[in-house]
DNA sequence: TTTAAATATATGCTTTGGCGACTATATGAC
DNA sequence: GTCATATAGTCGCCAAAGCATATATTTAAA
């Protein structure tokens, strides 16, 4: 979750640690991908290309950060987007993704992810895959 | 300006970089102390302590990811924040300013400096010094 | 039913590069 | 020379990439 203690031992958000975790064209790809939907790590292993561990590793450092959160299914891990609990970084952080989806090459993912859930067959890795998960999501009281 | 070329040859804003500069404590801190005004590098000394290098390397920093500019007047250095070009990061950089503004932290950098401006005499390394500007900010036509 | 293979994902380990802090020194303006 | 600021050199650390391996779960075999 990322908090830290202060001095005056009060919770406090590592506003550092959350900029950092943006600060990488692999991670931004991987929360692109997410934007709201649940997704399985097979996809992004498909999508993104290069080794599985990298972008284990990168999942691995969102969740650290306390942007995405994950859940087992079987074998299969669904990665989501979690809104920080702090809310300036929950508003640049849904700021991030709405300025992601106007970027070609963050659209062009999208659209391979799309491309891919229609017909997972044709690749290797997603038979038999779970699809993503569209999550409703509740209207937010800040926006 | 940490502008890089894809590709195709097109320029294409550096958004790694430019979340990397915010992930950094001090780099904030002295983001939150310009906020809308032009200031010289004494007071940043000043108000945030520690080595001069440190200061300076942080705002070459900042200088590199395209975020703030620096105006020579004879012997001192004014730097203020520059809107980057990439319509995205200029928002998220407002927004990020605004949030540091609700930082107790961050407040009382600012209560500091708004003190040391007021009498700067107090402090050896602000005699003379010349004061803040505050810049008129030109209203945006995004927001 | 226990065991082994296969699949999906995570973690260890090593190398490499960047960045932060610090000290000392260089530059530029008076 | 003096003052304000920037840069260089060094050290330590974190993080990214790549490869190998471990874990967890399901399927297949015996």
């Amino acid at each position: 979750m990322r908090i830290h203690e202060d001095m005056a031992g009060k919770k406090t958000y590592n506003v550092e640690r959350f900029f950092q975790a943006l600060g990488d064209q692999t991670r931004l790809r991987l929360l692109n991908l997410m934007g709201d939907q649940e997704i399985c790590v097979c996809y992004f292993v498909e999508i993104l290309g290069g080794p599985q561990p990298k972008i284990s590793r990168h999942l691995a450092y969102l969740r650290s950060a306390g942007i995405v959160s994950a859940r087992r299914e079987s074998k299969w891990m669904h990665y989501r987007i979690i809104m920080p609990p702090h809310i300036g970084a929950s508003q640049i952080l849904k700021q991030t993704l709405g300025w992601l989806k106007e970027e070609k090459a963050m659209q062009a993912d999208r659209a391979r992810l799309t491309k891919a859930c229609c017909s997972p067959s044709k690749y290797a890795l997603l038979e038999g895959a779970p699809l993503p998960i569209t999550l409703d999501v509740s209207p937010c009281e800040v926006c």
